[in-house]
RNA sequence: GGACGGUUAGCUCAGCGGUAGAGCGCUUCGUUUACAUCGAAGAUGUCAGGGGUUCAAAUCCCUUACCGUCCACCA
């Protein structure tokens, strides 16, 4: 043995023979208790940060079940990561002077696609580095063909639950990147902005964004507000930068009197409050900006102008007609940014599928309040609580075309002559418009399967929308499903459902005998002069017209279903039954806690809704890696440290352990190289007391002591006052790391077998035993030293490997026992 | 505007109810026939400030300050 300890001679070697005599499998322990981790899936198209990094916390958890005996799984994938990938390809095409505009779709996919095969692999081979026992074997992808499939079904359930819904609502747009982003993609940055007091007739009012007054369709006042009660309800003449124009007056209660003048304009088309008051009050949608940043037809001269350029015209225009009373300029507000690029959002009104969230949360709620999802550390319970009680509806729908496509279609309404009418409630029509695909009826409309019909809002006997039917049953009121999301309403019993229907026909005198119809429909609105209808399903529908959605799923949709998706995707190849039903739900969730909301969350919701179960037993959450410093790292700032310089430089056992130690779980931490160059060093000194073992060897006579004893053996044959001693931290040492792995405090195990392997047996034993060695004290010390060696591999796998080989004429540690001890001794043989 | 986390030795951080800990650094001595080193001994802290609970508090409660993070549609 060499005097020092060489990572770069072993590592890669060992390594791979790992990988080849199949020991990441969970088949190595055919008979084994299954204990699986899904690896968060890493991006296709990226590198290793120390973000990865951090999951050596999955491979000792997973090194140490699987040297208990279980049959442990730790199942790698990549994610196609649609909006990263796709900008980090545009930013590629804009340094050719070239932009996405300039392909088709298909070609844009097909070329982002290869580039993205051209990059893939590579985080596998760094993932390899690290020494993480993933089974490769079983590696996913979220644009592998079997998880479109799973994602579709799970859309397609969500649509036939009524719980995938199809919206015209003002998204958070990035007119730059040329999509919108769901809330939680949005940052907001206070900024000091102008707010500028506009005359309007005869109020003024404050505004930071006067180049929207195009689009406003009323001001609004506080209905309380005595200033300007004389006004409400009005419809004032004003002067405006194109003229006179007239706008109406309205009382509302959002309007604060403190703020400004207590008077505000109403822009529902590019302000989300002022959507809702429109909503309320019944406004029409005006877009002035399109979805290019650039004012539309409304801003009449100005029209063609960004938003910026368009401000700006447009207030000096203003001030020339003296249109501007005072300009505030120490105004703080928060504005929304792009989180990629760091533009302004422009909040603009698109149609998109949203997925209702409240019928999804109230299970994964339930899940941690319940305990069947238990969270570590504790303290992130309440962000998860925080993020899902107050959860919006999830916009899906991406204006990109790096991801997977939304299997829906949409074609434009032509009605026939004989078009047939069903009338709905004026009550139930904000159900349809929001989804439902459903309705029960008394009434036999003769429908075929195929018939279009039309809504009508049997009030006010307005056509709404249009839609056909996909499918008929027969039956009688008391077989109708009671909780039928895909119907909209509920019903808790029957009773309920039958005095809904006897409000509707009271003739009938309405039984659970009463003959009964359900039309299922696929819909379409009437919008703004559009009109079209709706079909999910993969295959194009038959009929003419039909097109497909031209956006894709939201990557955070598909990334939801991941611990499903896997597992259902794969088997252990000898067909006795898949994965999914071993191994789902899986023992541990392991990430960074920074994605509890956006992935971890999601995991929960639409895992418990999918497949009826939880997705996962715990919830284990870790800390983010600072640079040296404590910043965090971002490649603006240009402290990014690659974790593969560092697994060079100082060994990957050495990284491992640094990472582990001295550090709670779940907390940051900064990177410290005082602390990589410690665990360096205590690589080389397991390395250099197997060293000092191996010399001790040559002075016994009896060459069969190859062999490791298990506790119980050693206690037996310790003889010596320091012999036993030393059996006896062992045997405690065991029980402690054990304790505290399955309680997932990794950085006690770690300090604990620090401070015994180096400040104990080394220091005191070896240098106790140095000069008493004989056939009896170096059984005691050279199976102490192995049993520590099990102890310490999940921690750092490559060391302790490459020394067990040695001792052990090649047999692989990964293969031997967890050290079991007397005291709580699972009843298993320790070896 | 809400919420969470941090504030402990010069530095990086553990500890979270029972007389202050680790790594690195520092001081002294020793070793260089396991250890491009290692060992032995040592110094260093009103555990952010204030108040409270307790026989006992770095550890629990309240409060203040500073740092960091997350969430939130105020013109």
């Amino acid at each position: 043995m060499d005097k020092v300890y060489n990572h770069k001679d072993v590592e890669e070697r060992i390594y791979k023979d790992w990988e080849e005599k199949g020991y990441f499998k969970p088949e190595i322990n055919p008979q084994g208790k299954p204990y699986s981790i899904i690896l968060p899936p890493t991006n296709a198209n990226g590198a290793l940060h120390f973000g990865h990094a951090m999951y050596v916390v999955e491979d000792i958890l997973i090194r140490f079940h699987r040297m208990k005996g279980f049959s442990a799984l730790w199942l790698p994938g990549t994610d196609h990561a649609g909006i990263e990938t796709q900008f980090v390809f545009e930013k590629k095409l804009r340094e050719q002077g070239k932009s996405r505009l300039d392909f088709k779709r298909e070609e844009l996919y097909e070329m982002i696609k290869n580039y993205v095969n051209e990059n893939r692999g590579g985080i596998e081979k760094q993932l390899r580095r690290l020494g993480f026992s993933l089974d490769w074997s079983r590696e996913k992808y979220t644009l592998d063909n079997n998880v479109i499939e799973i994602v579709y079904d799970t859309f397609k359930k969500l649509f036939a639950d009524g719980l995938a819904y199809r919206a015209k609502r003002l998204v958070n747009y990035c007119t730059f990147d040329g999509t919108s982003f769901s809330d939680l993609e949005v940052v907001h940055e206070e900024r000091k902005s102008l707010l500028y007091y506009i005359k309007y007739g005869p109020l003024v009012l404050a505004t930071t964004r006067p180049e929207t007054k195009f689009g406003d369709t009323a001001v609004a006042v506080h209905p309380n507000d005595k200033r300007y009660k004389k006004y409400v309800g009005q419809e004032l003449e004003i002067e405006t930068v194109l003229g006179k124009t007239k706008i109406k007056v309205i009382a509302d209660e959002s309007v604060d009197p403190e703020f400004g003048t207590g008077v505000v304009k109403i822009t529902p088309a590019h302000d989300f409050n002022d959507f809702e008051t429109g909503k309320r009050h019944k406004l029409p949608l005006k877009q002035v900006i399109g979805f290019d940043g650039k004012m539309n037809h409304y801003a009449g001269k100005f029209a063609g102008l960004y938003v910026k350029q368009a401000r700006k015209a447009i207030v000096e225009e203003m001030q020339a007609k003296g249109l501007i009373e005072k300009i505030d300029e120490n105004y703080q507000n928060r504005v929304g940014l792009c989180y990629k690029c760091r533009n302004i959002l422009e909040p603009l009104p698109l149609e998109q599928w949203f997925v209702r969230m409240e019928p999804l949360a109230k299970p994964a709620i339930e899940a941690v309040k319940s305990k069947k999802i238990k969270i570590y550390p504790k303290g992130f319970e309440k962000r998860y609580f925080q993020f899902l009680e107050n959860i919006r509806d999830w916009n899906i729908s991406r204006q990109i075309v790096w991801g997977i496509s939304i299997p829906a279609w949409f074609r434009e309404w032509k009605p026939t002559k004989d078009i047939v009418i069903m009338g709905f409630h004026q009550r139930t029509e904000p159900q349809v418009l929001s989804g439902k695909t459903k309705t029960y009826r008394l009434r036999d409309h003769d429908f075929k399967v195929g018939d279009k019909f039309a809504f009508e809002n049997s009030q006010t006997k307005k056509i709404f929308g249009y839609g056909t039917i996909i499918d008929i049953e027969r039956t009688v009121v008391g077989k109708i499903p009671l909780d039928d999301r895909a119907h909209g309403a509920t019903y808790k019993e029957r009773k309920e459902l039958i005095e809904a229907f006897k409000f509707h026909k009271p003739e009938l005198g309405v039984t659970e005998k009463t003959k009964a119809w359900i039309y299922a429909y696929s819909f379409g609105f009437l919008r703004e002069g559009q009109v079209h209808e709706i079909y999910v399903g993969e295959k194009k529908p038959i009929g003419e017209g039909w097109i497909q959605d031209k956006d894709t799923f939201d990557t955070w949709f598909s990334s939801a279903q991941w611990p499903f998706s896997t597992l259902m995707t794969n088997c252990d190849c000898k067909g006795s039954g898949g994965f999914f039903d071993k191994f789902y739900p899986t023992s541990v969730m392991e990430t960074g806690y920074d994605i509890l909301p956006w992935w971890v969350a999601r995991m929960a919701m639409v895992g418990i809704y999918r497949t009826g179960k939880i997705p996962f037993k715990n919830i284990l959450l870790h800390g983010l890696v600072n640079d040296p410093l404590g910043k965090k790292m971002s490649k603006s700032k240009g402290n990014v440290v690659n974790p593969l310089e560092i697994v060079n430089q100082y060994g990957a056992d050495a990284v491992r352990f640094a990472l582990i130690y001295g550090n709670a779980t779940g907390n940051d931490q900064s990177l410290s190289y005082p602390k990589l160059e410690a665990a360096r060093k205590f690589t080389n000194k397991l390395w250099n007391m197997a060293r000092f073992i191996e010399m001790q060897k040559s002075k016994i006579k009896n060459q069969k002591l190859e062999n490791n004893l298990t506790m119980e053996q050693l206690e037996n044959i310790a003889k010596h006052e320091k012999d036993k001693e030393m059996v006896k931290k062992i045997g405690e040492l065991t029980e402690k790391v054990t304790e505290d792995l399955e309680k997932y405090n990794f950085n006690y195990a770690a300090e604990a077998l620090y401070e015994s392997a180096w400040h104990e047996f080394a220091d005191k034993y070896i240098e106790d035993v140095k000069n008493r060695i004989n056939e009896n004290s170096f059984l005691i010390l050279n199976s102490s030293f192995l049993i520590l060696l099990k102890l310490l591999h999940p921690f750092m796998p490559f060391v302790t490997e490459e020394i067990y080989q040695r001792f052990k004429f090649g047999k692989s540690i990964m293969i031997d026992r967890w050290p079991s001890f007397a005291k709580a001794s699972e009843g298993k043989p320790s070896l």
